[in-house]
DNA sequence: ACTCCACCGGAATACTTGGCGT
DNA sequence: ACGCCAAGTATTCCGGTGGAGT
């Protein structure tokens, strides 16, 4: 592109030539489909040789593919999916993959009901008698099911369901779901369903039946987490065309892979590393990229979920953690529950929460600890008794600009607060 | 209508060491 | 000097409740 579009361009040129830094931002986010999928080979072949046989016109097995976040499962089975897609319709057969994500699809007559309407987008064309289409809500779901098993016998094809995070809709409805789909097959005459089940979860498969479990996993495939040179790999090919020729600094991609690695191999995240230093790079108008942009993109990305994780708290969480946040202003880095607890009678009162026991704020401080913004330490003083010594490890400004957010917990309701009577009881 | 889950609090029990009694 | 006790929660277990989903 460039060259001939100079024209038109010209003004904006020396702007856009100057400070950028992307050429195409969209390549390394991560819900972007790369053509290639690095070191993923064996993986996607593996698949691709289960599912052949759908290009025969025969049941390809069922597969179950467990993984952590961010291992390319997705990916590579979409990747598959598509191939064979194509190959399928050159060689004129009905062959098609749907790919339902159960986190948002997580009832069995939603699950169903998807795939119907997949069917139905897939060949729209054939002007059916009565397009029967299948409302949102309203239909018993035997009804449902039996309308899609019709749909299905008349593609006389194969039908590969993928359903995604499928843990979670084992979690949320049982096997029930799983169950029936298992069986589809033998009410089906002309056609054939094969699922493929993806997990992050490697114990979800306590929660199954027997029977269910062992024709879903006809076949099973674990996806290993990346190592550093890996997300290296990954992060060079996107790298190509996703920023501008020689704006990243040397040790800018090794530094991202080895952060990502150093969580659970996640390709996700390092993207996300490398998009956000990106973006903290052409803020700066720098130019380019380098390595404290990096360390700069992990804060940010830290800070950010953080914020989200506080923010979706439920209010009384949020009011503990004020009371925290009012005794780390006081002074006091380490506090006690006991303290906490005293300072929170208080604050819940002048908002007009209801006011929780001792018993019910420890599990929310623990909750607390758990989610990383403080940390606790049981401590045994003696005569003193035995209490959780309280302090934070991150930034308390940013944690005190989210609680305030909450509409119950802002400024103006504190009013009422006697902080000076607070101030005189911890000193 | 019924089930399930998140939230809540009461009671019992666990835990640990500085103080106090001897 | 030594050892038991007690303070003050943590932690566990459990039962109740209201609201959301089926």
């Amino acid at each position: 592109m460039p060259g001939e579009s100079d024209s038109s361009l010209g003004l904006f040129q020396k702007y856009l030539a100057n400070r950028n830094i992307f050429k195409n931002r969209e390549v390394i986010r991560h819900s972007y489909r790369p053509q290639v999928l690095p070191h993923r080979k064996p993986q996607i072949n593996t698949i691709a040789g289960i599912l052949a046989p759908a290009l025969k016109k025969e049941t390809p097995s069922n597969i179950l593919i467990y993984g952590k976040t961010g291992t390319g499962k997705t990916a590579s089975v979409n990747f598959v999916g598509s191939e064979l897609e194509k190959a399928g319709g050159e060689m004129g057969l009905f062959c098609r993959v749907v790919h339902l994500n159960c986190q948002v699809i997580d009832t069995q007559y939603r699950v169903l009901a998807q795939i119907a309407k997949c069917i139905e987008d897939i060949e729209g064309k054939p002007s059916d008698k009565a397009k029967i289409n299948i409302p949102f809500t309203g239909w018993p779901t035997d009804q449902v099911y039996s309308e899609l098993k019709n749909m299905l016998d008349e593609t006389k094809g194969v039908l590969i369901i993928v359903l995604d995070e499928i843990d979670k809709l084992v979690k949320k409805s049982g096997d029930e779901t799983l169950y029936n789909l298992t069986r589809i097959n033998s009410d089906l005459i002309n056609a054939k369903v094969s699922i493929i089940g993806i997990s992050n979860d490697l114990r979800f498969t306590d929660f199954l039946d027997p029977r269910v479990l062992s024709s879903l996993s006809e076949e099973e495939l674990v996806f290993p987490p990346y190592n550093a040179p890996q997300l290296c790999d990954i992060l060079e090919q996107r790298a190509g065309m996703a920023f501008l020729e020689g704006v990243l600094e040397e040790g800018v991609i090794p530094l991202c892979a080895a952060l990502a690695a150093q969580e659970h191999g996640d390709a996700r995240r390092a993207l996300d590393l490398l998009r956000v230093s990106g973006e903290l790079a052409e803020r700066e108008n720098t130019g380019k990229v380098s390595e404290r942009h990096v360390k700069m993109a992990q804060e940010k990305i830290e800070a950010d979920s953080m914020v989200e994780c506080i923010s979706t708290l439920p209010t009384q969480s949020k009011a503990v953690l004020y009371a925290m946040l009012l005794l780390d202003q006081m002074g006091k880095k380490i506090f006690t529950s006991g303290e906490v607890v005293q300072v929170y009678r208080e604050l819940a009162q002048a908002v007009d929460l209801d006011i929780l026991t001792p018993r019910r704020i420890t599990d929310l401080i623990s909750e607390l600890n758990m989610l990383g913004v403080i940390s606790t330490r049981v401590v045994s003083r003696g005569r003193y008794g035995r209490t959780k010594e309280i302090s934070f490890d991150t930034n308390v400004k940013q944690i005190s600009g989210v609680i305030t957010t909450d509409p119950r917990l802002k400024e103006e309701s504190l009013m009422g607060m006697d902080i000076n009577h607070l101030r005189g009881l911890f000193r």
